[in-house]
DNA sequence: CACTTGACCTGTCCGC
DNA sequence: TGCGGACAGGTCAAGT
């Protein structure tokens, strides 16, 4: 579910929180996010490095690590989530009463944090000021990797255009559609090596705008429909970051909030549901083993 | 090359 | 009430 507007979103907040904190430790629950790293040896690699940067490529977050010169490369998959929880100033009167320090199930842990681990935190970070960022993950499938400066370019050297981009012309669209002319669009969307950043959320809503079925070979679509297209990603792309991206699951920000894009999809999670251009229903078909959703009257 | 299946996981929902 | 199965959908590997 994260794909580029929610990963995005996440940076630019954990940017304003994070940049500068220095790593005092941290604790991982489930082994398989820090692999190949034992969890032990990614907290030792991490404990006193200080962050210096926050960006993004393609749906992955990488952290500039100082002294080290290490990368923390985060990929939320499909049910990952960032949680910053800042310190909560010491509160006084009735409240701090010690009855309620680290107190009962539900109880308010004063001077502390706001939750407990839940069942499906995998690691949490803390920082010298006391607040803390926690990994979220229901399905296990997300990873925290420490990279060295080739891992980091390993990595990332097989991943296609950033479709927000300056080099993301139309012309580069076409010229990438191009390159497998006998593919599906939406397989073309999602290929990352391509096109960096999109999931199945936004591909679909791209192919709605443009009134264009997700099946329809590649070699198949007009110049004209091409650059609707890549007007319709980049439309949609930059509306979802302002507007936080897309829970429509698991998905939240770095607050714990959810994003406020739900609202504007045409047809994603909407199976059934009216076409919000001609009140035909919405439908969901499999393809390419993935769900997939469309107006049967709008797009052709 | 196009396409499918399975693997990694756990939760929700639906029909019986 | 519980139980089995489909489904959610990012990415990669392996198979047709």
């Amino acid at each position: 579910m994260p794909e580029l507007p929610e990963v995005e979103t996440l940076r630019r907040e954990l940017e304003r929180v994070l940049v500068g904190q220095i790593i005092k430790t941290g604790k991982v629950f489930w082994p398989g996010t820090v692999a190949p790293l034992s969890s032990s040896a990614f907290v030792k690699k991490l404990s006193g490095q200080k962050i210096t940067a926050i960006r993004r490529r393609a749906k992955i977050l990488l952290l500039s690590l100082s002294p080290s010169q290490l990368t923390l490369a985060i990929h939320l998959k499909l049910t990952g989530q960032l949680v910053y929880h800042p310190l909560q100033p010491p509160q006084r009167g009735r409240d701090n009463s010690p009855l309620l320090r680290g107190g009962a199930r539900g109880g308010v842990v004063i001077g502390g944090h706001p939750e407990d681990p839940t069942k499906h935190t995998r690691a949490i970070f803390h920082f010298t000021d006391g607040s803390q960022l926690y990994f979220n993950d229901l399905r296990k499938f997300g990873w925290l990797k420490l990279l060295s400066s080739n891992s980091k370019e390993g990595l990332l050297a097989r991943l296609g255009r950033e479709p927000l981009s300056k080099e993301f012309g139309w012309e580069t669209f076409k010229t990438i559609l191009q390159r497998y002319p006998n593919r599906r669009l939406k397989q073309t969307l999602l290929d990352q090596t391509l096109i960096a950043g999109l999931g199945n959320i936004y591909v679909d809503e791209s192919c709605f705008a443009t009134r264009v079925m997700p099946d329809r070979r590649v070699k198949k679509l007009t110049d004209s429909e091409i650059k609707k297209l890549h007007r319709a990603i980049q439309r949609i792309l930059k509306l979802a970051i302002r507007e936080g991206g897309t829970s429509a699951r698991n998905y939240v920000r770095s607050d714990g909030r959810p994003g406020g894009f739900v609202p504007y999809l045409k047809v994603y999670g909407r199976t059934g549901k009216p076409c919000k251009n001609c009140r035909a229903p919405i439908t969901k078909v499999k393809l390419l083993g993935r769900g997939t959703h469309f107006c049967p009257q709008c797009q052709k």
